[in-house]
DNA sequence: ACCTCCTGTTCCGCTCAACGAATCATCATT
DNA sequence: AATGATGATTCGTTGAGCGGAACAGGAGGT
């Protein structure tokens, strides 16, 4: 469906360190011709799902906003894992979210942010890479081998920091270990400083439907804290992968 | 557009309450034909903005979480608001939102809940009519003449419950009333036992942008009660506005 | 005041993307 | 085995959407 790719790939310019863009920007950006673009926000903002804003140029509508909201209450992960996830952050007052796999990235539907000043910062909806945190990782660690090789294949693995898994060989064995320990490690590799413990969460017939994860800063989540964290995580996603299978 | 239009009408069908529709219902409830709903369906599915469930059925995509998240950063009035939003529901402990104006609705942009056991419920995306609401009359009143009575003829005037104003002429009395009052009050019009108070907010150039409410239950918001939130609200906004002024 | 450049807007004849009636497939239910 | 309900597919038709080209308008320079 042409139109509908195109509408797609007009909105997916936009994102949260770019959130209004002008006619020209997004002729520019997605290729396509200019009254072509032009038609298409026009329609877009007739809809309400973008905005024009004053000086011309255009912003995510609220249509938008209303259909987000209700995207997260379809999802009932979200609200199956809600105290497992209040705990772990009780427990160790840091950042605490679960992601789900959208496209290629992973987006999440659920976050906790730590009450300390110093903190990692995490919001619903935000999107995120599979192969440089934990929750990708855990995610991909544990999908059947034919979509898991598919995802390797496909993504860009992008650098983000010293610490980026960057070639496909690295991350294929990264995944192998961390299916075998349960539990995947972002060591600083999505951003400085910040590292992170994600597991698994499984679906009824055993399919993996997301995973959670503990966020911090690197000087709070030492290799040992980590450890810790590792098995409070884990024990988390045991908990509500059994509710899962429970919740038909 | 045509094909934009019915897209819009196929999303619109899903709600907090219907989070997941069969093909059958969709085609029911948008009166297209068979095959161009299930096209259609099919093409948004490719896209991410829909799921198709294993039960067959479909459900709202995480694709449009991502643009709900970003629709929500992108409005500037929720950043310049967040500390006096803070400020009212830590002195109230009630539930406190903030609601602009999204089609013929009004849509939460941001919302703090009251921290009682018994505590009126808002989330942010979520949707609300603009006749039965405070933050949907204090909108309502403060529009440009024009706009105002144009939204007035189009709405549908729904009963929620007892108290709902279902007659344009009071909702017009009402309006006026609410505009030298400078607050709206909703005394159990959209909600049984639930009454608020509301604040216009307006931007450069005097426009009104949202509205800001207090809101819970009957019990606790008593004629007097609201009274002296009715003040707080208003002191709120105006300080909101006033941000919002200088934020050129 | 005039020109230039840049961005957004409109026009209009062409074409293929989207359409939808009809048909087929699948799976419960009787 | 027959029936009914729902989802999936086919295919000839057509107007919705296309995009090159031309236009409008404002900012900035000369």
């Amino acid at each position: 469906m042409k139109l509908l790719k195109r509408i797609v790939s007009i909105l997916d310019r936009f994102s949260n360190h770019r959130t209004s863009l002008s006619l020209g920007e997004l002729v520019q950006e997605t290729g396509l011709p200019k009254p072509t673009v032009y038609r298409l926000c026009e329609a877009l903002v007739e809809e309400g799902m973008l905005i024009k804003r004053d000086d011309g140029r255009y912003v995510l509508g609220t249509k938008l906003l209303g259909y987000g909201a209700i995207a997260l209450t379809s999802n009932e992960i979200r609200r199956i894992a809600a105290p497992e996830i209040q705990e772990l952050h009780a427990i160790t007052r840091e950042t605490v979210h679960l992601g789900i796999l959208s496209d290629k990235e992973i987006i999440s539907i659920e976050a906790l942010e730590s009450p300390h000043g110093l903190r990692a910062t995490r919001w619903v909806g935000q999107r995120a890479p599979l192969h440089s945190t934990a929750v990708g990782k855990a995610l991909l660690a544990f999908l059947p081998h034919s979509e898991r090789e598919r995802l390797i294949e496909e993504l860009k693995l992008r650098r983000y920091t010293e610490n980026t898994i960057t070639s496909r060989e690295k991350l294929r064995k990264e995944l192998d270990e961390i299916r075998s320990r349960g539990y995947a490690i972002d060591n600083m590799e999505n951003e400085e400083e910040v590292r992170c413990v994600a597991a698994p969460i499984f679906g009824l017939n055993g399919r993996i439907v997301a995973s959670i994860s503990i966020s911090g800063p690197a000087f709070r989540l030492t290799s040992q804290r980590l450890q810790e964290y590792a098995s409070l995580v884990m024990d988390a996603a045991k908990k509500i992968s059994r509710k899962m299978q429970m919740s038909i």
